[in-house]
DNA sequence: TGTTAGCACTCAGCATAGTCGAGTGCTAAC
DNA sequence: GTTAGCACTCGACTATGCTGAGTGCTAACA
């Protein structure tokens, strides 16, 4: 529908879209003319911006003022005008040189990479570590804590540490404990989550548990260890960075902001949106959406390492959001990101 | 020197306070005399809240303003005019059903004690978990990662997991870790992390250990693992709640406040002063201090289970705090998760 | 001597009115 | 199809005046 715009409808909009994200104020048509080599007068781009807004990619404020994209605006450009170059050589081991991934452990490397993004875009960074079911088991430990409470250490391949507390009926002592976890560390490591959950049950079914006093109890123990999914864990980096963008100067704006950001099931919904994509993905913030992300968007990518965890990070900012700088930001980092997750297993 | 204070300047200074508390306006003298039963005129007021204003007690933003407390003249309210009333068992009651532990880990008790506090207080909760080096050792653990790289997994008594990597010169089989970290259960079990590690510094120059292959490998990760002091974790939550108030009304005051509250940092600088303090802390941000707590106060209490470990919990607000009931939850609180944790180990 | 009434003064907050500038839509001419 | 001209709109800013809450000071009172 939108793909009968002319080129030099086009390049209006390219115009105004890209005047509009650096400077944050409505465009008029003279502005466009005095910035912009259109050989055009500005009566000729106002009549050109009049088709634009009755298409729906402009809107203005108010009569007098100029015209700011909307978001089918800004879904456009995105689709149809925007050139997203590769970063140089020199971009990317500046971008590489600005993680410090040395012998850190997972956590600290998700709190880095949100802390790093943030600083290089300007907006806030999101991280959210590769979901629970999505890891490869590796190891599973257990520690007693008071009588019949159990904590249960999980490790995954690439490196995520797990704890959860279960309630285990029968008192087991230490010896009986680690027998139950180097049965368990023989028989799952290498299995995904899911595969372990599937083995799990059908084990549980099978004849031979019946005779085998220590492999129930093991069983048991891990089904109620691993079988909840646990939430996930979201860091999110750069929030005041953020406020300084003019379009959260109102308190309004800045307490909707803070509230989005601190509201991590919502951040975590939007994210776990993306988990099944490929390749760098692009949210627009409209009302139409069944999460309330009006006036934001959101750039994300997804990490992952051979044996397929995966986690997604990404940069959300408003909608007016320099697009051309911020993707190849999140695309190269999570590269980045997935070749340190490969090297921790190697 | 503020001694001096007679009463009825007293009670003028404890009505403007307690007004102020609740208005976060400026309190003239009309107003003392309307709500309170002085038998005063407001002429008198007058007088006594200029002498209040010379001794420091009271300032005036502007000539016709009415006058607000200084952080001097909170400080005096605090100190000597405060009653703090304990709970009743209702209120008592009521404050431990808000909380829900059941079945949780250390790091989920920490976040919902800070979102209850937070909810309870419409401030901002603090929690910061127990400090590595005042824990008790329970168990250790080594995970491979790829060559020479080794995830450590350190359990405390109280529950705290904690995990770090580690470089490891030589490349030991998983039979050898597992000698390892049995050797350093056995020994190292019940001891402080201080302990510990003059445990191990004294054995590392003992002669035997140059006898001991395993031995000494043993004590070398386990050094390696544990001489770090762990970067703390905090848990802050609730900020859009502090937006509300008055004080942080204005787009400066929100960024600053949002700063504030991102810089972890410095959170646990602050939370760190109070460690080793017994009960309740109050700190009233003034421009003297060394951390810019300029505008807010922080009330906070530690929290320990049998064995010592000690974190600390605490709520942040804006100087005009209802001290009256925040320091009773902070106070209890403290000593709601105490109990929490003793049954944990039990 | 401590307390009070009266009075002139101050000042933030608010509303009103006027100006300015950037921008628009429309029309007519090129 | 493009452009110049023109009347119009409207937000942002400034100046102005008013109001109300509050103050300090002085003089009178108990």
């Amino acid at each position: 529908m939108a793909e009968e715009l002319n080129e030099r409808s086009q390049n209006i909009l390219e115009a105004i879209v890209e005047d509009y994200i650096s400077s944050a104020e409505p465009i008029g048509s003279r502005a466009i003319t005095r910035r912009h080599d259109f050989n055009l007068s500005p009566a000729t781009v106002r009549n050109v911006m009049a088709d634009l807004e009755e298409m729906g990619f402009l809107c203005s404020p108010h009569t007098s003022a100029g015209r700011i994209p909307t978001a089918q605006g800004f879904q456009y450009y995105i689709d149809s005008l925007l050139q997203i170059r590769d970063l140089s050589k020199q971009e990317k081991s500046r971008l590489r040189n600005s993680y410090r991934f040395s012998g850190m452990k997972l956590e600290d490397i998700m709190q880095e990479v949100g802390r790093v993004m943030s600083g290089l875009s300007k907006y806030t960074g999101l991280v959210m570590a590769p979901k629970f079911s999505s890891t490869v088991f590796r190891q599973i430990e257990f520690v007693r804590l008071s009588k019949g409470r159990l904590l249960v250490i999980y490790v995954s391949e690439s490196g995520l540490v797990q704890n959860k507390i279960i309630e285990a009926d029968q008192t087991l002592d230490d010896r009986q404990l680690e027998q139950i976890s180097n049965f368990l560390n023989k028989e799952l490591t290498g299995l995904s989550i899911q595969e372990v959950r599937k083995k799990l049950s059908a084990e549980l079914t099978e004849e031979r548990v019946l005779y085998d006093r220590l492999r129930k109890q093991a069983l048991s123990l891990s089904c109620a260890a691993l079988q909840d999914e646990v939430e996930n864990q979201i860091y999110v980096s750069g929030a005041s960075l953020m406020l300084e963008q003019p379009e959260f100067s109102s308190p309004q704006q800045m307490k909707r902001l803070i509230q989005t950001l601190e509201s991590k099931k919502m951040l975590i919904e939007l994210l776990d949106r993306s988990q099944n994509a490929q390749g760098v993905q692009i949210f627009i913030g409209s009302e139409s959406s069944s999460i309330d992300l009006e006036g934001y968007s959101l750039i994300t990518s997804n990490f992952s390492n051979q044996k397929g965890a995966i986690g997604t990070l990404g940069v959300i900012g408003p909608v007016r959001m320099d697009y051309s700088q911020v993707i190849p930001i999140v695309d190269f980092t999570a590269q980045l990101v997935s070749r340190v997750l490969e090297r921790e297993i190697e």
